[in-house]
DNA sequence: CTTTAATCGAGACGGTACGTCCGGTCTTATG
DNA sequence: CATAAGACCGGACGTACCGTCTCGATTAAAG
């Protein structure tokens, strides 16, 4: 749930001295719900830090001191959100599927995370380091919830289990990485890109036509 | 080929008197030709009207006559590459996916097209004229792919034709929106958020897993 | 009445052939009392070719071709006001300065005189055309008033004839010269500068100053 | 010698905490000088907010926090330079007066003078901040100059004491007033309405006439 | 009448400056 | 040291006018 592992922020230089006065605490959950407030009123190229600082009731030059800028604090500010994302058993893995599809399209039609998510991505086409956040941020700790869907679906009998050696272990790692690119993407762009609902009727849809791709992939892969 | 039908820019009013000394056309055309160069030399963050305006040799006040702003003129310059896209004839619907699988992701590879197209994106979430645009302008206009693809399937018996009457028809919609999702949101996904190539054998597995979905939601649908 | 001799205007190039469509008569009333009315309404400072043009319903194009500017647009309009300027026989010198003394003060309590004078004076200071232009249509047309009220003083024996000769008629020409930078100076200083109304009392008070000046004047030169 | 207690520019809310970044005192010379500097160069009309701010090695929004426009700039920049006048004594009333009037002349043939001047006192016309302004910060600085002139003729004998009492204070100040606005008016008029030189033989023939008005306004008033 | 030539309206054009806003840094005094 | 406050620099914003230019449409006088 804290992504302090991830290390988004700024962090003082390790072994310096710890003297002076402390960061306040209280500052980054202040700024961070600011953060996404601001994200809710005004999208994310309205967002500014002036205004984000101002709502936190903070000097600007607080928030610089724990971020470098706009990307970081707003991708600290989103990511959190998607830890919220669970798996609930609900009996088969079709539910299962479907539920998380509806699950992440309730959260992408949150304002302050389908603004963040899309602009974020975009500068970090010109921002290398930002994109190896992303990836550590959001991409690679919601994939457990495809390996957790999948381990679920192989105790039930519903998909094969791994093939053992390293071999399979890559390969379930592919598998792994495309269905978790064929699940969000197809999300993201349904509700964002194409701009249409992502209501239960397409998220059957969906999930049929991706069951039926798996159990086509298991047969040739 | 031409985007002129789907209007993004600033119209003067239709019908209007002819007087006045008209637009340039060259005017527009090296406006667009400025706005991608400095795509792909600034990102869609650091490209500056103003910039543009100077490598077009055109003044600032020209490019706000014509587009709304930054958002609208990316938009028109970017739209146009998505109709470079195109389906030939491999001989199996397999390889015709693939085709366009890596055509596509050839398409985002490219600096002006990856850092615009998530930068617009996320700019029309707050931005109903926007996202209607982008709409017409890229999504509505790439379906012809998936219809044309599908369409080759069926001569060639790869795919059942679809059921006549009102009800196939808006079957037949459905599907062509849904597999315009899942694959443009996969290639996407994969190659501007999880940061991964989209090279063949990505291409081949994906298709795989496709094809597959497809066979089984036919079954269903 | 005319300053036409003075030409202000852009005037076609002499002895160029007559033909083609003449310019239009009204067209220059027009704008002339347009510039007067904006001058009312927005003073000089936010006066605006496009504006005059919109209300003395006229192309832009139409302006240019007869004045070269905002500067001979603006002199032009007003310096016909000062042309109303009279000098009606009130019987003796003191009351015939003190007339002209209130007609100047009224016609400067004019917002367009006052906002224009000073503005165009103030553009003459980097512009020697215009500098000139100023002393034709203004300066030299209005001394005729005080040239006029020392005759008809002189033909009253209130004050000496000019002495003859070439010497006499440059000390009188000196003379005028200085008592209108006098009347005219003090009038707009007390008016503009100061920000003081020139009133009755005032003007007694000035014109008895004045008197005893020139009394002590004419005894010494 | 100090146009502080005018208070020409922007003030921070006064007994507001002191909390903050000071501003700079040394931006604001430079930015006087750059003003004064640019006068010279280009003229009121040609000079711009941003040029001036290049000059003097600030941010526009520098000039901008601190004085509400170019025409509060100008003034401010000019002004002092009109403390710079003062009255030697010569000796005798007509010298004393004499040097004034060629002092005087010679401020205003500096070219930020008078470009400036003028300017200023247009724009004032439709702007009632801005002449007080001027009347603070010029016009009732430079009476001291009549005053003292005064003064020391009359403790020469050369002008007859104040008449006691409130009227006779009345009196005495509608004089300086008058003959500030002559002086100055007839000065200014002629420098730059007519514009002819005010040299020491128009100084002469002036001072001969104004000093005739006094006495001969004295007998009466 | 037709030609010719200049005017007219409308409005796009290249420029320049505007005054504002924001990002990010710095300099104070106060914890 | 951190902090709040706010001045600072730099740079882009989108707008407003400037004075010029291209149009097609008038409008006389000359042929």
């Amino acid at each position: 749930m804290q992504c302090s592992p991830t290390g988004p922020r700024k962090e003082r230089a390790r072994l310096t001295r710890r003297t002076g006065r402390p960061r306040s605490a209280a500052a980054d959950a202040a700024i961070l719900d600011a953060t996404r407030a601001a994200l809710v009123e005004l999208g994310w190229g309205k967002l500014t830090m002036g205004d984000v600082a101002a709502r936190a009731k903070v000097a600007k030059t607080t928030l610089y001191r724990r971020w470098a800028g706009k990307n970081e604090l707003v991708l600290d500010a989103v990511a959190v959100l998607f830890d919220e994302l669970e798996l609930p058993d609900r009996g088969c893995l079709k539910d299962d599927i479907e539920g998380v599809v509806l699950q992440f399209a309730a959260l992408l039609a949150r304002p302050e995370t389908k603004t963040a998510l899309m602009a974020v991505v975009a500068e970090s086409t010109t921002d290398d380091a930002l994109r190896t956040r992303i990836r550590e941020a959001v991409v690679e700790r919601q994939k457990r919830l495809v390996v957790e869907g999948r381990q679920r679906a192989q105790r039930r009998g519903e998909l094969p289990p791994d093939s053992g050696g390293a071999e399979g272990a890559a390969a379930a790692a592919r598998s792994v990485d495309l269905i978790f690119d064929v699940i969000a993407g197809a999300v993201v762009h349904r509700a964002l890109v194409s701009g249409e609902p992502v209501d239960a009727a397409w998220a059957a849809r969906f999930t049929t036509l991706l069951l039926a791709g798996l159990r086509g992939l298991e047969s040739r892969d």
